[in-house]
DNA sequence: CTTGACTCTCCCCTTGAGGGGAGACTTTAG
DNA sequence: CTAAAGTCTCCCCTCAAGGGGAGAGTCAAG
């Protein structure tokens, strides 16, 4: 029934050293330990191990998993909060996503501009034309 | 006519620090050394420290920025070399931002979906429903 | 009983662009 | 001349999610 930290990182198709990971870092922690302090997980490990995996691929970081996972633990049904951290990281994902289609932008003006100047007009004091540095 | 480094951040309006880790990784050199060890820039130093910085606004890494000083101290015009790797960068800000979009959309929905479920009907098995683990 | 496979903890390493601070010199202002 | 400020190198630290390996203990099969 329980098995041990190899079995587990098969099954769930990763290495020990992430399922070790998981339990320093509070997300996935052995039922109980043996004598000789091996980590011994129950069957409802496999099932976290994929709910941290889908909510890493969500955009979750660990902290974020591990408050939801101590949510459930006290009993709570950690939906509003999931809900809550998802709709931050959204708003944070449009924000990042406005800023790399104005770098984005920026970037093929620029390669546009370039191709109507001539390098060997490129200044000799400046590295190159092609950098805009009116900063 | 040489500036110290302090001299040098200040007029750049940044720390000391910064000016030496430019110097360590090659992208903005002192002219030379004095007696004492201690760093001494031209006046050309603060107009390169510009090129710098906006080459990193461009999202250019100081390893490709130190390439294009390279090409540029060899008396070569780095305009084309520019080109490509802002070329390049703007590719990768396409293939970046397709990722951001992907995923932000999918947790636009997953939080319309959460709107239409009941919280009390979590299933206990799992940790949260709001976060399909399908995987 | 022994050997090979597991497992444990502990420690360092990774990326990028620096920041903080120690301890030793050097320069500058009064 | 002295004290303060500036500069030098060297080393560790940051963030995230682990990876690599050492050295020691443990467990199963032959």
């Amino acid at each position: 029934m329980a098995m041990k930290i190899g079995e587990l990182a098969e099954r769930a198709g990763t290495s020990v050293k992430t399922i070790r990971y998981y339990d320093r870092v509070g997300v996935l922690q052995p039922e109980e330990r043996s004598e000789a302090g091996y980590r011994l997980y129950g069957d409802d490990a496999l099932e976290r191990y994929r709910f941290v995996r889908a909510a890493q691929a969500v955009g979750l970081h660990l902290g974020e998993i591990r408050q939801i996972l101590a949510l459930r633990n006290r009993g709570e049904t950690p939906c509003g909060y999931v809900v809550e951290l998802i709709g931050r990281r959204a708003d944070e994902l449009d924000a990042r996503i406005d800023e790399l289609v104005t770098l984005r932008d920026e970037l093929r003006h620029l390669t546009k501009r370039a191709a109507t100047l001539d390098p060997r007009r490129c200044d000799p004091k400046l590295v190159c034309h092609v950098i805009r540095q009116d900063a």
